[in-house]
DNA sequence: GAATCTATGTCGAAA
DNA sequence: TTTCGACGTAGATTC
């Protein structure tokens, strides 16, 4: 990783023409030769970059200025792409070496909030045993759909934070499922709205339309899980 | 801006839950308190980050390592989310003014080549004048609606770069205008093509649907609109 | 402010 | 490999 503070100029010519006049950025190559070029402001998005694969060559202007040349290789996306950068003053240049990272582990997402619950129904409330995740309807699939003690069928939404959207969601599936006679022969399809962390006006809403809210703590699933695995 | 490398771990508690084991890597701090951490590869996407408006604050732990703490203030979207960043050893640290970035100038975008032909629709083809643009459709809003020099209608469907998918959605596009006794009173409705550059797979398809491919040379109209507007 | 649409989207999983 | 959908989507534009 080489990280370059200069004063410089961006052309890049790819899907669209974009160009960023002389002013001092922060310029980072990466190993595989992908190049950001941040600003101090803004977002994570840097103001302009290429992805890998890409080639980094350095030049020299007429008039003795450093110019970056990066070029991706053209795929079967589209030609190839080109990033200029004309650099007028560097005010600092280090490389470094940081070596693999070991990556990102995204946890208490909803798909693995989906997967404990589907493993342990009976967290949410007794007696429930899951027929299927992402059960499908026309609008969508449903997260989980069980059955409780009393053989009647529950669909469940998932959510991390439970929100207003999440509810309306849920609503709509219960009005599709209700319409189905297979599931609605012994009774209606309740709704669990199911979230680690649910907010006060998604609370009314599931309660004034007879969806049941449980909350979810998400370390003693897990501890469930990690219980249940250490007995294999 | 500032800028560190060091090795550390990263924790981040929001929307979701994720977790950086400990590594080197590169910390970007930029003015507004934002905060990237970045690894040697992927793209532009820093591994975490944390966007403003927020605030680091810079601590010990118990054992004497620094730790930053990064936390956004609750927002009517979420609560607040936290970046803890553990920092075991510090390869580099500088700091970097910047200044304000004058921004970036984005060009030949498909919406501005769409501005200048629908006012130089004769750039296209001799004798085109604009119906209008957005044409609705069923489908979806045609680009371009024309007519010819004999008065017939002609769509157009403007990309920077022609790809099948493009000639694809012409296609669409030409099949329900053609159903319209109107439009097509006189003749049935042509297709044009647009675009600054167009694959060879792309001109195959549209040429066996009949449609013209019409490369759209940039420059040249974005002269004629300067020329245009130095008559006022 | 809320809703909608675009993006050099990026990214991962399934087919 | 291509396609599809989710995203800590972000960001601009419109209502």
């Amino acid at each position: 990783m080489r990280i370059v503070v200069a004063r410089c100029q961006v052309d890049y010519a790819g899907r669209l023409t974009a160009h960023l006049p002389m002013a001092t950025r922060v310029l980072m190559i990466k190993a595989d030769g992908s190049v950001l070029v941040h600003s101090d402001g803004g977002s994570y998005k840097p103001l302009n970059w290429m992805s890998p694969p890409c080639l980094v060559r350095e030049g020299t202007t007429d008039d003795g200025r450093v110019e970056w040349t990066v070029t991706s290789r053209a795929t079967a996306k589209g030609p190839e792409d080109t990033l200029r950068i004309l650099i007028e003053e560097i005010h600092h240049d280090s490389s470094h070496e940081l070596g693999i990272d070991p990556g990102l582990q995204k946890d208490g997402v909803e798909k693995h909030l989906q997967e404990l619950l589907a493993e342990h129904p009976s967290h949410l409330a007794d007696g429930l045993t899951l027929v299927r995740r992402e059960f499908p309807t026309a609008i969508g699939p449903v997260d989980l759909m069980c059955r409780d003690a009393g053989g009647l069928s529950v669909a469940i939404e998932i959510k991390r934070r439970g929100e207003i959207d999440g509810v309306e969601q849920l609503t709509r599936y219960l009005e599709l499922l209700n319409r189905d006679p297979l599931l609605c022969a012994r009774g209606p399809v309740r709704g669990i709205f199911a979230a680690q962390e649910i907010k006060p006006q998604a609370r009314v809403l599931a309660t004034d339309r007879g969806i049941t809210c449980a909350l979810v703590d998400y370390d003693a699933l897990r501890g469930l899980d990690d219980a249940e695995s250490r007995l294999f």
